[in-house]
DNA sequence: CGAAGTTTTGAGGACCTTCAAAAGTTGTGG
DNA sequence: CCACAACTTTTGAAGGTCCTCAAAACTTCG
């Protein structure tokens, strides 16, 4: 059983040095995580909001969503999460869940305890920092999010999600960006966008008639990217690809006490 | 100078203390940072977006706003920033800002080099959790707005933003939640809240109408905070008041190789 | 093959926007 | 201290985007 759960745990360490480069000690500790794999089945809630934290997971395989709900029943989705992404971070020091989280396809995760993330990080400063990292990414993609749902126009919006997902799909090198799958419902991506399912189907619609993508099945399709991308004023930087800043080699400089 | 300086830190010191007690150690070496005051005048920006960074803010007194623009002209405020805040922590690991930095009124900041921070953070691993523990409650707030923007009407929306911005004065200790100085123009928090100022207009005039808040010049009045609360569903525990988890003691249980 | 879920269609209406201008407030310099 | 300019708030009217409700067509899955 060890073994297969290594291998999950390498994928999450092969994403995270994409970024971050870890040293050889660090990258050993975080393989030696004690991890137990969960399984869940589509529209499974995994996590609900106002759980007390315990575990954070690491996605091996399908899509998650991260939700909050209003008393009147509103529901907003606030993010959508693939496979290799580190899910609920924030479990390690925030005490309480404020969000749900939601599996779309048959998922499996990684659950690694709250304690283990947060000694590992304070053991090996460069797994802190790209755990840091991580979630200032996360922050960032929740203000393009504001963006996206305050200020562009329901067509616009649609568009901009659905690139955000093909280019989540390519980095994580699960497909390519022009051509993707997409499990996601139109009632779901409705509730990510601050739309009724009503109205996402007819955006849909028409940036089909306009050429912008096609969809078959559960896979969209994106003729000219770079024409969806400027339509949508999609620019990926608010995903940070270039990765986090490296600290100079001069290290000695300590204090000015 | 150093003396005047020293006082604006052992603010952020202290409101950081609040959450997360440090070591003295670690208090000290905060304590000695080198750090840099600027002052800005009202609707100065004060990071541009698309800037490479180079600095965290330290806010010492006045209000901030951060917000991206999209190509057509259209602003989205993401967050307000008041006192004691430590502002663009991200730019420690980020290395392009994908956000501006405005300032509301007459504002101070105490300027702190990226490489600092980053150095700090990894040689005192409690000011290094508390970082982090920061940038997990800005994460936070941002997914409230995805949902306040996203799912409430105009009225909840904007009543839920005043809430906070009432809510954060008082955790500052600068105002009583009920009372406080909130000297953000319609126009502005139309922006923050995906509305036009009109709108923004007439969802005042209603919430004074309902009895729900009064305004006199640049302060707000809420006479019963409860019911404010309750109409517009705000609960502050998405600002996660009660702090970061605390590590257990036994630090020694070290790995599992 | 039937049941459940998802997408599509239609019609009417509500919420919020747009544009334009007036009234009120704040700040500044003579 | 007043006058004036600049900004902010307020008002009105018309219109568009997006919503609500409801039902039909299509797809997926057991």
């Amino acid at each position: 059983m060890q073994n297969s759960l290594d291998s999950g745990l390498s994928l999450a360490l092969r994403k995270m040095e994409r970024r971050t480069p870890l040293r050889p000690e660090a990258r050993k500790a975080f393989m030696s995580l004690h991890v137990h794999r969960r399984t869940f089945d589509t529209q499974r809630e995994m996590v609900r909001e106002g759980d007390s934290n315990g575990h954070c997971l690491f996605l091996e395989s399908g899509v998650v969503s991260m939700s909050k709900m209003l008393p009147n029943g509103g529901r907003q989705i606030v993010a959508f999460h693939v496979a290799g992404d580190l899910l609920g971070l924030g479990s390690a020091l925030l005490l309480i869940a404020d969000h749900s989280l939601r599996a779309h396809v048959p998922t499996a995760v990684l659950s690694i305890d709250d304690g283990d993330i947060l000694r590992l990080a304070e053991d090996y400063p460069d797994i802190g920092r790209a755990f840091w990292f991580e979630t200032l990414v996360d922050a960032s993609i929740f203000r393009e999010w504001n963006l996206n749902i305050g200020r562009r126009g329901a067509r616009e919006r649609l568009a901009h999600l659905v690139l955000e997902i093909g280019y989540k799909s390519e980095a994580a090198g699960l497909d390519q960006k022009e051509n993707f799958a997409c499990p996601i419902t139109q009632a779901d991506l409705a509730d990510a966008l601050g739309l009724t399912p009503v109205h996402v189907n007819r955006c849909m619609q028409w940036l089909r008639t306009e050429g912008f993508l096609e969809t078959c099945g559960r896979r969209i399709v994106i003729p000219d990217w770079g024409a969806l991308a400027d339509f949508a004023s999609f620019r990926p930087l608010y995903m940070h690809p270039e990765g986090p800043r490296v600290l100079t080699a001069e290290r000695s400089i300590r204090s000015h006490a």
